[in-house]
DNA sequence: TGCCTCTTAAT
DNA sequence: TTAAGAGGC
């Protein structure tokens, strides 16, 4: 029986999964292997935690079905090299990562495979369709949603999701570099992580459970309180999505199922909403896909000239604390910090504040978020980020400036959310936990609030923020228009 | 999935 | 005094 390396990455699941159906299919042994190289794909400590655990539930499910998972560490090449030689392998199989430089690496990795008489082959198992595979009618990327979504929902995912695999053929050899999985030193040493367990288990089979409670429960309402952040309201299945424990084509056809079972009124209606953000995520793993640079620049050209500011270390630390002074910032900002996740409309909020309010680069934004977030995910970060800060794809346009007190009164009526978490100010009444420092003094003192001692003061007005953005803004565009004359 | 300001019209 | 709509940023 031949030999085949299956190569995990972003795919941690033994359902739904190409490459090892592959191996399968033809009779070959497959010897499953993940490589840490985080000099190739460096990883967030909140998602490391994620990968950590991860990790240990796909081995543990692999080992309960007769096989195993070999961790390698370094170079992914030489790594994957090695491990073909220790166990005689003819053939490695991956499913493919869209992110920048990947498909050029894959390109070198089949070059030097095949030198050494070794078959590869890749697949697509993270996205609904390949990237490659949707284009506007003259071929050129979309770069607005709206058709993009009437394309996909025309098209459906590429495949029916596959089947899982039974019992599996025992390892008999194994790479000789493969370690234990605490050696690849993924958690924290600080503790940080202590909360996490509290509020989320990797792993494909709590992937499903998080899936079908949803179903079960939250569906059916998930256009009315997607948005509000004090209810578990939205499918918390970002995490399990960005490492593959659970495919877009799966959720696509178990969510299509439930709409087709549940009678109902409003069932379907729910659906779409449900996918239409399961096609946000495809969106933006597209443009990142088309657009690499994008990471870190912006798809608008225009606002590389855009003014930022230069000397906004203290805001940006207050901002990353949870210190702004403003109650439905700092609670988001507190809720990742604490369990590695933030409600999506207050991902928004946040986002604002950060990039127009306090003028700081969207890209210092990013790079917390995809440190601190058990789900960060270069597509979806980069393309949120941009789209917060006006100058993505299919951008809020820079001049729609959130008012974070308005959002908060719309979207956390009652203040629960921000209650939970900024417990400084739970004695606040509704009328001032979204705006503390407008409180008179003796509800303040009631509260047990003493500004600027137990609780900041805002850190910018919101007023005069907004305007300076927005001349800064006006400042942008008489720059880029000079340029374009010159 | 914007906010602000102004206008108009109903009280 | 307030609600609703329109237009500009």
């Amino acid at each position: 029986m031949s030999r085949a390396l299956i190569w995990f990455q972003h795919d941690l699941r033994l359902e739904d999964n190409p490459a090892l159906q592959v191996a399968l299919k033809r009779g070959q042994h497959p010897i499953p292997v993940y490589v840490h190289d985080p000099a190739e794909t460096p990883i967030g400590a909140a998602s490391a935690w994620w990968l950590h655990h991860s990790l240990d539930a796909l081995r543990q499910r692999l080992r309960a079905l007769g096989s195993d998972l070999f961790l390698l560490e370094g170079d992914s090449a030489v790594a994957l090299q090695r491990a073909a030689q220790d166990t005689a392998a003819e053939a490695l199989y991956w499913n493919r990562s869209y992110a920048p430089g990947m498909r050029e690496r894959d390109q070198r990795l089949s070059r030097k495979f095949s030198q050494n008489g070794l078959h590869t082959e890749s697949f697509n198992a993270s996205l609904l369709r390949d990237p490659m595979q949707i284009s506007k009618f003259d071929g050129s990327p979309y770069r607005v949603f709206t058709p993009f979504w009437k394309t996909l929902q025309k098209l459906g995912p590429a495949r029916d999701p596959l089947a899982g695999c039974g019992r599996l053929p025992p390892p008999d050899v194994k790479p000789a570099a493969a370690q234990p999985l605490r050696s690849l030193r993924l958690l924290p040493a600080c503790g940080w992580d202590s909360e996490f367990h509290q509020h989320w288990e990797p792993g494909e089979t709590s992937a499903w459970r998080q899936l079908e409670a949803f179903l079960d429960n939250h569906l059916i309402d998930y256009a009315e309180e997607r948005d509000l952040p004090a209810l578990m309201g939205t499918s918390r299945l970002s995490p399990h999505l960005h490492f593959g424990e659970i495919s877009a084509v799966q959720i696509w056809h178990r969510v299509n199922r439930w709409a087709q079972q549940d009678r109902s009124p409003g069932a379907v209606a729910a659906a779409e909403a449900f996918l239409r953000e399961v096609a946000w995520r495809e969106f933006a793993h597209h443009l990142l896909f088309h657009f690499p640079h994008t990471a870190d620049s912006p798809l608008d050209s225009r606002y590389r000239a855009f003014p930022w500011r230069h000397d906004y270390a203290n805001d940006l630390r207050a901002w990353q604390q949870g210190n702004t002074g403003i109650p439905i910032v700092d609670a988001g900002m507190r809720q990742l910090w604490a369990s590695g996740w933030m409600h999506n409309r207050i991902r928004m909020l946040v986002a604002s504040i950060l990039s127009k309010n306090l003028l700081i680069p969207w890209q210092q934004g990013a790079a917390w978020f995809l440190d601190t977030l058990v789900d960060a995910d270069l597509a979806n970060n980069s393309f949120g980020w941009q789209w917060s800060a006006g100058c993505g794809a299919d951008a809020a346009p820079f001049f729609r400036i959130f008012n974070p007190v308005t959002q908060a009164k719309r979207f956390d009526a009652d203040g629960s959310y921000v209650r939970r978490w900024v417990p400084q100010l739970r004695k606040l009444p509704n009328k001032w936990i979204h705006q503390p420092w407008l409180a008179p003094a003796p509800e303040l003192s009631n509260a047990g609030i003493y500004l600027d001692t137990n609780y900041p003061s805002p850190i910018v007005s919101l007023d005069s923020s907004r305007k300076r953005a927005l001349a800064a803004w006006k400042r942008m565009k008489q720059q880029t228009r000079h340029g374009e004359e010159v």
